[in-house]
DNA sequence: TAATGTTGTGGTAGCGCTACCATTTATTAG
DNA sequence: CTAATAAATGGTAGCGCTACCACAACATTA
């Protein structure tokens, strides 16, 4: 009747382990995790035989028993832009060291997949979860509620926050610079911005830029926008166009660091001194900017910061502290350099 | 005697669904993982339970039962470098589709924090394993013979591989670009490399460097090392003091091309044209390098094409196909232009 | 001396799923 | 129409761990 099932794995168990030290798979669970809750000799003991068998305990199996999988899932646009490695880093060099670890996606800018992610993860039993912006499918609060996890959104600041957030005002930021470069006297603005739907921080930057733009007594502002990645290759091609069709153009704010890169590139190349004929601006901090001759001026995003403070925003949650402030304005800051 | 247990969770279980639907659990589990296994009919009605109660299986336990993870571990020394964020790229966009995610770790180059890593990633029980360069302390053999966990080395060609490898061989291609410098009429030529003891990438390089170098009727070919991680800020101070104590270097081979960049801007700085005065070469073949006015000469390396190819490589093993190379050299090309 | 606390330890149900069979139902062949 | 095969379905024992209790051993206090 009963089939004689035999065992699938022959790997070492918790209670071979406790065999093994003559005591109990709890007492071995327990130096695990809470080690002085232990005696000396019963540790010492445990230790000897893992180190002897090269035990290493299944934290899937342990997560699954304590309902948490210690898992962060992270999610991104691309990992190819320096803006968000440098979040992955800030999130995981302070998880790390408290036992978590990152399950990282990238969604290529597409709600789509960035909804399939967010299934995935929680399938994963993520603890938590951090996003990059604040414009989501309604689908996303919808799982997020259901599964009831923690999610810190990051960069931008949402009016409606899914939970937490941490970011800064791009809308705010770009009219510091778009401000900064008007009092230095430049005439004829112009902003490259990014096309892409998700793209909200795009669209926040350039709404700022059209604000101050639009009131000062400047010539009409000029907006481009290009699709896809936010490249340099991007930010050449933007600049040559943009150049072709309206070459009285006097200054250009790029929405990306690397794009901005690109176009002060075109201008060489065009022989335009930059600033004297054009000026030109970045975003992002990228320390490239500070690189190039001349150096751009750009806004300083704190980006490291984001994510550490993504990471404890996280922290705060698990350990049931109560979180003053659930949503963090890191701000950010405009670097003047030689380009503008 | 026996205690009465509540339920720790109220979570949905797979049980649940199934009786909602009036089948069996295991007829539930068959229609996410098996769905042509599972009649049209029942599927339907599974399916609407689903939608109707947003139920996300529990892949964690799945992944207890089944006894394997679907998670692959990939480890890099820095998201930071383009160079590696490519393969993480490469990697996860093979994967995901058939429903692998990726636990990323950065060792920051440490080998001790690698091995903490792949110890950490064992215990989570991931599938597969991609690692940076070829040189590992023994403690990663020992970790990875016990777990049995399949293991691609990309980047470098091990001799001794742990498992299987996809890269190309940094001695070569420093060899050939070296030739070519050389062949370019360089007679005092001279390398930056990286000095981390974990990076026998740059260490290759500057002895296939040497090897050409050292045979050809060439000046004493220089060689400068520079510590901690190949920025671009890096390059343009090692090129600044590389000229202050060879200022008859008519040639700079950087092995990053980060730091050829900013060797570049440096020369400028100080109005040394380049290639007229000082040829100039990078390693890596990054967007950038084609960007700078004068477009740098370099290495370049299919990076994605690694990570696809290390992936590649994992489900072959999955599927216990018979691997034919186990050892893949996806060459490298060296992109002439205009810096030397 | 008993009453109380402190510390260390162990037995075992349950975490939510899938592998392994057994069983039922539909289809085809003879 | 029966036998043989194929297609669908279901019961349940693990997967390896931790939470939850119970309890023993010892120290502290009244």
């Amino acid at each position: 009747m009963k089939p004689l099932h035999q065992r699938r794995s022959k790997r070492l168990r918790i209670e071979d382990i406790a065999r093994m030290a003559g005591v109990g798979p709890t007492t071995v669970s327990r130096s695990f995790r809470q080690p002085e809750k232990v005696s000396k000799k019963t540790r010492r003991k445990i230790d000897a035989v893992v180190r002897e068998t090269g035990y290493i305990p299944d934290l899937m199996a342990g997560s699954l028993a304590s309902l948490q999988s210690r898992l962060i899932a992270l999610l991104v646009p691309t990992i190819a832009n320096p803006v968000h490695s440098d979040i992955i880093q800030g999130v995981t060099d302070y998880m790390r060291p408290a036992g978590y670890e990152v399950l990282l996606g990238s969604t290529g800018y597409s709600p789509k997949v960035e909804v399939d992610l967010i299934r995935a993860f929680v399938g994963r039993r993520a603890d938590g979860m951090v996003l990059t912006g604040a414009n989501h499918l309604p689908e996303v609060k919808q799982i997020i509620d259901m599964a009831n996890i923690p999610v810190v959104e990051t960069w931008e600041l949402p009016e409606n926050p899914l939970d937490m957030a941490v970011g800064f005002s791009n809308r705010q930021a770009a009219i510091s610079m778009t401000q900064y470069l008007i009092d230095r006297g430049c005439k004829r603005p112009a902003i490259v911005g990014h096309d892409a739907p998700s793209d909200s921080r795009s669209s926040a930057r350039v709404e700022g830029f059209l604000a101050v733009a639009a009131g000062a007594s400047v010539a009409e502002p000029v907006v481009w926008l290009v699709p896809g990645p936010t490249t340099s290759q991007r930010g050449s091609e933007a600049m040559s166009c943009l150049l072709n069709k309206h070459p009285e153009t006097d200054s250009v704010f790029f929405v990306s660091d690397l794009m901005a890169v690109g176009g002060l590139l075109e201008c060489q190349r065009r022989g335009l001194t930059v600033p004297s004929k054009i000026a030109i601006a970045g975003f992002g901090g990228s320390e490239l900017t500070a690189l190039t001759h001349p150096a751009i001026t750009t806004v300083h995003i704190p980006r490291k910061e984001i994510g550490k403070r993504a990471a404890e925003l996280l922290m705060s949650r698990f350990n049931n502290e109560c979180i003053r402030e659930p949503i963090v304005d890191v701000g950010y800051m405009i670097i003047k350099r030689e380009s503008a």
